[in-house]
DNA sequence: TTGGAATGTCAACAACACTGACATATGATG
DNA sequence: CATCATATGTCAGTGTTGTTGACATTCCAA
C-alpha cells in the first residue's frame, strides 16, 4: 500500500505508471482538472440566483427527459431535501415541469421547458467549449485513454448509471 | 459551437470524438468519476471532525512542506478567510505547524506534525488505493491520455501550479 | 517615513449537503 | 377492504465550505 517503488515488471509489462509518486500526480491533476471543469459554468451562474446544483439537476434532466425524482437523486447522489430545494426553485421559476405519473401516479416525471432548455443550453455550451479544446488539444487517442480511466475511477453503480445513460445517448 | 455533427474530416483525421455527444460523455464521466475519487478519503473524515477542505489542506502542506498560506490559498483556490478557518483546526489539534519565516516575518511557514502525516497517509492511502486500481485496469496508455486531456483541461494558471508541483516530486 | 504586502481575525451571509420526522397519495398484497 | 410499502413533498435543525467586507498587525521596500 504505501511500497513507494512499484517499478517491478510483470509479464514484460512496465508498471512505472503505478509508483506512489505517479498515483499523487493523477490525484492532483484530477482536482486542478475538476476546477478547470466546473469554472466556466460556475462563472454563469454566479450572475444567477442558482449554483452548481441548478446546473447538474438541469443536465441530467435534459439528458434523460421524464426521468423521475427518485431516478434523478440517485444519478446526482443527494437526498430527496436536498434535491427537492434546488427543484423547487426551478419548478417555480418555470424552467422545469413535473408531470405526474401516467402509469404510476406517484412518480414526478421530470422535463425541462423551453426556457429550462435555454439555461440547460447556455450552461453546457460553456462547459463543451472547455472539453473540446483539451480533447482537441489532447487528440483521439488521449480522449480514449482519459475515458477509460475515469470509468475505472467510478464506484460500481455510478459506472452503471455512467453506462446507461451512455447507451441512451450514442 | 452547437453544430452537434463535427464528424468530419481534417487532415485525414477523424473529428469524430468530438461531437457534442462525446463531449457530454466526457462531462459525465468526469462528473461521476470525482464522485468515486473523493469518496473514500469522505467517508474517512465523515467519521472525524473534518472535512474534504482539511484533506486538501493537508495534502498540500504534505506535498510542499514549508509552503506559506499566500502558496497554499492560491494552490486551493480558495480565500485566506476560508482557508484561515480550517488552518485554525489543524493548527490548534496539532496537525499542522506555523512557523515565522526567517527571511520575511510576515509569512507563516507551514508543516505537519507526525499526527498530521499519519492522517495524510490514512486519507490518501485510501486515495491511492482507488486511483492504482483504475490505473492498473486502464493499462500504461490509459493513463498517458488521461493525464494529458486533464492537464489540458485545467486553467493555465493551475496548470502552472500542477507542472511545479510534479517537477518537484518526480 | 510611507505605502503596500502578508497574515490574522471578526462578522455576516449563502450554497449545498445532511438527518430526522411527518404528511400525503398511491400501488401492491393479503 | 385493510395493510404495508413506495414515491414524493415539506419542515426544522445542523454542519461544512465557500463568499464579502472591514479592520488590525507586522514588516519589507522604496
Amino acid at each position: 500500500m504505501q511500497d513507494g517503488r512499484s517499478g517491478a515488471m510483470r509479464g514484460g509489462e512496465s508498471l512505472l505508471f503505478l509508483t506512489d509518486e505517479q498515483l499523487r500526480q493523477g490525484i492532483e491533476a484530477m482536482f486542478f482538472a475538476y476546477r478547470g471543469f466546473t469554472a466556466d459554468p460556475d462563472r454563469i451562474l454566479s450572475e444567477m440566483a442558482y449554483g452548481r446544483a441548478h446546473h447538474r439537476a438541469v443536465h441530467f434532466i435534459n439528458r434523460a427527459p421524464g426521468t423521475t425524482v427518485n431516478n434523478l437523486l440517485h444519478m446526482l447522489g443527494v437526498t430527496k431535501q436536498s434535491l427537492n430545494r434546488v427543484l423547487r426553485t426551478l419548478i417555480d421559476d418555470g424552467l422545469v415541469e413535473s408531470r405526474v405519473g401516467r402509469i404510476d401516479k406517484r412518480e414526478r416525471h421530470l422535463f425541462l421547458t423551453d426556457a429550462g432548455r435555454s439555461l440547460e443550453q447556455t450552461l453546457s455550451d460553456a462547459q463543451r467549449a472547455r472539453m473540446r479544446a483539451a480533447f482537441r488539444d489532447a487528440g483521439p487517442e488521449a480522449v480514449a485513454g482519459f475515458r477509460v480511466v475515469l470509468e475505472a475511477m467510478m464506484d460500481p453503480e455510478m459506472r452503471r448509471t455512467y453506462a446507461g445513460l451512455r447507451d441512451t445517448g450514442t
